[in-house]
DNA sequence: GCATGAGGTGGGAGCGCTCCCACTATGATG
DNA sequence: CATCATAGTGGGAGCGCTCCCACCTCATGC
């Protein structure tokens, strides 16, 4: 045995292997590999075999490095760490995009973006073409990675928008009708002062939220108090210092509708600090429909988003684009629904 | 303007062109990209000046077709989709390991299997060997998966361990320490009937925490009493029903440590069903405190693992045994840590 | 009988990079 | 002044694949 075979223990075999124990050509090879229907059935048989006998695995970086195509999407996640750890909410879109991108057979990179060191590095990474395709996920909207999606001309797909005239494809959820329906909800059973705990606006799903609720007040013929708005950033603290903030500002109010769960159980936990009774004095709708919804005390009612369905559809909709780089763009909006439990 | 122009709207620059407009070799500009010390000032200055004009970013197909390296890892979750929603413990793991992935230049794959097939297909992944290393995350004893990286001889790391004599490199936490804890805790409250529902004992981990319990009572001189251990599954459904079982046997029990905080939540429900209350009549504790240890009524004591340590540290093993191939091998225990709250 | 076309096939060229070896300056040494 | 390390450098070879074109075969039509 020479040095060579020592050190290479788990030599490969190469398209060139195969092409010679079948007998044929590199092409005849590649053409099964790649389910091209140009082979007799003789031909592919014998490379099958072949291929079973020497357990041919295809190099991808070979094949990459002549297609120019990666075979792999990113997930792109620009979130502070505290996000991602409270909310199922990016767990439920990952598994969604992962079962999905395991029907074609594309990989799942997942690039979580912290500061700007990261992003400089997802920058590079973008500009080398390291992925076929993009999803970007919990988009702001001065975020800087859409324009560069659009410049680099990498197929996207956004999870929210920037604007209401977002030109990239996205998949969001209808905030505002979900928004609708809570408060709708809350007014159907008699709550007269409702108030809101609203998510970061420069998001614009926390923004469609706000709309939602005030669009069911002037529906209803109430007029909107500024002074029941409190802005807070999706977190529990956020949503116990605005459920105190409006206790302070409107200590006669009877319902109020946060634009997430967590913030729900912080208002909470500022209610009971007030001693005001959940829903007795002050009724509580949350969104999200999260795990947290269901634990606390009372359980939260609460919008459910298709998330994970969202996830799915993202991916559809990616690999529409990369099949077409004639610029295919879809804007989709998925529906939400209200899930009554007892804090309203 | 030809139409191989028109067809090429960006054609990026290799290496090749670096070298021409810096007026040196290809070699010298592979030998700056890659920072080799062997270059004079000036060939660098010139080369790196070439870069920041063309914009020029090295083409990683073409760098891993002769390195075989493809500078990434894959983060392998072998769960069912329900355990990834409820559990903040996979997002924890996830935020650790791209945390500290982003320090070296790796890139971070996501790998959720499912089912059989999700499975053969992370096989032929991992046989055309597209990662440099893997680590493996809730590995049961009979998966399959760690033989194939044995087999592979691809760098590994795994979460959990198989058995005690697990062979590969691994990092997990002080579970039956934790159990243990949490145990003392409560026959320090003087507690004396201690019950348990355990996790599934095919993991290693839910293994340890049992036997930590039973630990913790001989250390104590109480004798155990296996109508005291129920059997769970980690998931909120097996902690109530779990709950209900040990109710049903030993109607005197004062105290119950659950193998996770999901089970302990179930647990409450199924205490509250039975008109015990917490913690005076049974006092519990749950592990892992996740987001819903902190919001269940009352919320729960529970044993805090270092979930994200856990993700960093396994991300710095494997570097180091993708650095060392000649077999670097490491087996760590991260401590835990008893929250107490007014559960228990 | 010969042109025609469709269905298959083999293999050269080339993707962009690293590896490595041969080579050129440059200075140190006896 | 010849000799020899030493630091840098250029570029050929080759990684394993797909693309594409020339070519081969055989059935069909006039």
């Amino acid at each position: 045995m020479s040095r060579a075979e020592q050190q290479q223990p788990a030599a490969r075999p190469t398209l060139e292997a195969v092409a010679a124990r079948a007998g044929v050509g590199r092409g005849t090879v590649s053409r099964v590999v790649n389910g091209s229907p140009k082979v007799s059935a003789k031909a592919r048989a014998a490379v099958e075999q072949a291929i079973a006998e020497l357990g041919y695995v295809p190099n991808q970086a070979a094949r990459s490095l002549v297609t120019s195509r990666t075979d792999s999407v990113a997930l792109v996640i620009p979130e502070s760490v505290a996000k991602l750890r409270s909310e199922p909410y990016f767990s439920d879109i990952i598994t969604g995009v992962s079962a999905e991108l395991a029907e074609s057979d594309l990989q799942l990179l997942l690039v979580l973006v912290r500061d700007e060191r990261e992003r400089e590095r997802l920058t590079r990474y973008l500009t080398a073409r390291r992925v076929d395709g993009v999803l970007l996920v919990s988009v702001h909207q001065d975020d800087p990675l859409p324009e560069l999606l659009e410049r680099l001309e990498l197929p996207a797909v956004l999870n929210g928008r920037r604007s209401a005239e977002e030109s990239l494809s996205y998949v969001h959820a209808d905030n505002a009708g979900g928004a609708r329906a809570a408060v709708r909800h809350l007014l159907s059973r008699g709550r007269t002062a409702i108030g809101t705990v609203t998510g970061p606006l420069d998001m614009e799903g926390a923004a469609a939220r706000l709309a939602g609720y005030r669009q069911a007040l002037a529906e209803a013929g109430v007029p909107v108090d500024e002074g029941l708005v409190a802005h807070g950033d999706f977190t529990e603290h956020g949503g116990r210092e605005g459920m105190r903030e409006l206790l302070a500002r409107r200590p006669g109010l009877d319902a109020v509708f946060c634009a997430s769960d967590l913030m729900a159980a912080g208002a909470l936990q500022a209610l009971r600090e007030a001693d005001r009774r959940v829903p007795e004095d002050v009724a509580v709708v949350g969104f999200d429909d999260s795990v947290v919804a269901r634990h606390t005390e009372p359980p939260l009612t609460s919008v459910r988003q298709p998330t994970e369905e969202m996830g799915r559809l993202m991916v559809r909709l990616l690999l529409r684009e990369i099949a077409q780089p004639g610029r295919f763009r879809r804007q989709t909006v998925l529906p939400t629904e209200l899930v009554v439990r007892k804090s309203a």
